[in-house]
RNA sequence: GCCCCCAUCGUCCAGCGGCCUAGGACGCCUGCCUUUCACGCAGGUAACACGGGUUCGAAUCCCGUUGGGGGUGCCA
């Protein structure tokens, strides 16, 4: 009989959530999914001075974004001091564990670089000033587990150092707490980055010593890393789960891509609207044992192609409904929420937008025209834009479009016409229009932008082009 | 230095001894569509790091080399 799957996603509340980290929740999560198993959460909030419920919050905040539930109350690792200290006190007591002092770093040197003094362990020290309390690793022997995604990973005990499990100022290291607070949760599964490999044999260890029954699974997920196929690092690359949000990325499309770091669907079906579902997203098909296991490149490119799938997916109203916080946060968003009819024009136009974008933000540059007092020129456009032929083209243009229908497919056929009356080539012919109402020579159709922004302004805006080019 | 891990197109994923003259996706290039830009559609480009084994047969197994990464904290 084998006891209910039961996996944890361990973050340490940082201030932000870490990419990497979102991805490791997201394995947990679709391991747990795919097992039937239960996926919890344990804050490894010990260093006191991150532990502000704030910046817990942003662990939530993360998740929830992504859309990953997780299952009973999350644990905080600093309510288990106790059970930390009581582990410590019992390692103490079995001869498992030794007080140490420390070792300046000039005298290194003498106990074969190490931070300690080996000769500790049989000196009996007890507690004292700068002593710190650590595990007494096995001289012979090496400890060993099949890893689920990488097979069999041993480590011969005398590569391993006598490592710190209580800090002179009492607090419990990570190690400890880690294995006691697993062995508590009862946890079967212990899924996290390749960065961790080389504790396991030391969580292992302890875990032996602490007298606790079996061992959990494990499976070593592979790195993400960057172009210079490095872990992603802080200072140089985008590593905050939420600032891709701020960039206009779905969490669906971001669960989605990141789904696929590591890991592919077996049918072959990259894009998946709800990657998430139990029954037609990832969760049925994902096995740990199919994790790659070497490091991936997080590859913004095929981020965006993604995104603009799921954007494009999306109904009108909801393309509308996710782009409005973008439209918010755009400068002329004030002038925007003056006007009554601005929505409707908004949503006229959106749908048009909806295909040209990879991401939200890219949104109101799309439809920026719209709702300003006078459209940005863009100097290159302009000037390639306004030919020769143009004032006149603008004159006829004018002129005709006083008296056009006000509808998209007529005016496309009205102005067609007169392109070819003019024998003027049709890709040129609605340029100089194009930049004198948008002030760009790219943007969504000419003919529905006419439309939304109404005869009069259209007229206004001609005018004023043509009367620039002067002559 | 020492320990551990990794190695298929530029990138991500397939391949788990014969179905591979290596497949899909992104990117890039070409064409079609077209009022711009896109979307869409149709093509194209491009890889088993190297050397030894094992085997009738290896991208697939083993060993080594090289290269890359991670770890070497009283951080987690």
């Amino acid at each position: 009989m084998s006891s209910p799957v039961r996996v944890r996603f361990a973050p340490s509340p940082t201030g932000y959530l870490h990419l990497g980290s979102a991805r490791a929740a997201l394995f947990n999560w679709l391991a747990a999914r795919h097992m039937g198993g239960a996926f919890l959460l344990r804050i490894e909030d010990t260093d006191l001075d991150r532990s502000k419920p704030e910046l817990i919050e942003v662990i939530y905040e993360g998740l929830r974004w992504l859309g990953l539930d997780w299952d009973e109350e999350p644990i905080h690792q600093s309510d288990r001091n106790d059970a930390h200290q009581a582990a410590v006190e019992s390692l103490l007591a079995s001869g498992h564990a030794y007080w140490s002092s420390p070792v300046a770093e000039a005298d290194r040197e003498n106990f074969g670089g190490r931070a300690y003094d080996p000769a500790d362990r049989d000196r009996d020290l007890g507690p004292g000033e700068g002593r710190a309390v650590r595990f007494k690793v096995p001289e012979t022997g090496a400890t060993s587990w099949v890893d689920l995604i990488r097979g069999e990973i041993s480590v011969e005990h005398e590569h391993i150092e006598d490592f710190v499990i209580r800090r002179a100022d009492g607090s419990p290291t990570f190690f400890i707490a880690n294995v006691t607070d697993d062995a508590f949760m009862e946890i079967t599964h212990v899924i996290r980055g390749e960065d961790l490999i080389n504790v396991t044999p030391k969580y292992l260890l302890l875990r032996e010593a602490l007298g606790i029954e079996g061992r959990p699974e494990f499976a070593h997920m592979p790195l993400i890393v960057n172009e210079q196929r490095k872990k992603l690092s802080k200072r140089r690359d985008d590593v905050s789960l939420m600032d891709y949000r701020d960039r206009g990325f779905l969490p669906e499309a971001m669960v989605n891509y990141l789904s696929m770091l590591g890991w592919g669907p077996s049918d072959g079906v990259e894009v998946r609207l709800n990657p998430l579902d139990l029954t037609d997203g990832f969760p049925p098909m994902f096995r740990i044992e199919d994790v790659s296991s070497s490091p991936a490149f997080f590859d913004v490119k095929k981020l965006l192609f993604i995104n603009g799938e799921h954007l494009r997916a999306l109904s009108p109203k909801e393309f509308s409904a996710r782009s409005m916080p973008y439209i918010e946060a755009a400068d002329w968003f004030e002038r925007y929420s003056a006007d009554p009819g601005a929505p409707a024009r908004l949503a006229a136009i959106l749908p048009e937008v909806q295909t040209r974008v990879e991401t939200l933000s890219e949104v109101p540059g799309y439809v920026d025209f719209i709702f300003m007092e006078e459209p940005e020129i863009d100097e290159k456009s302009w000037n390639k834009a306004m030919v020769a032929d143009a004032a006149g083209w603008l004159d006829k243009v004018i002129e005709a479009a006083a008296q056009w229908p006000w509808e998209a497919a007529e005016l496309h056929e009205r102005f067609m016409a007169l392109a070819e009356e003019l024998g003027a080539n049709r890709r040129k012919f609605q340029a100089p229009v194009r930049v004198a109402l948008t002030g760009r020579s790219v943007g969504p159709p000419l003919f529905e932008s006419m439309v939304v922004m109404g005869r009069d302004e259209v007229l206004r805006r001609l005018r004023s082009a043509r009367a620039e080019l002067g002559g």
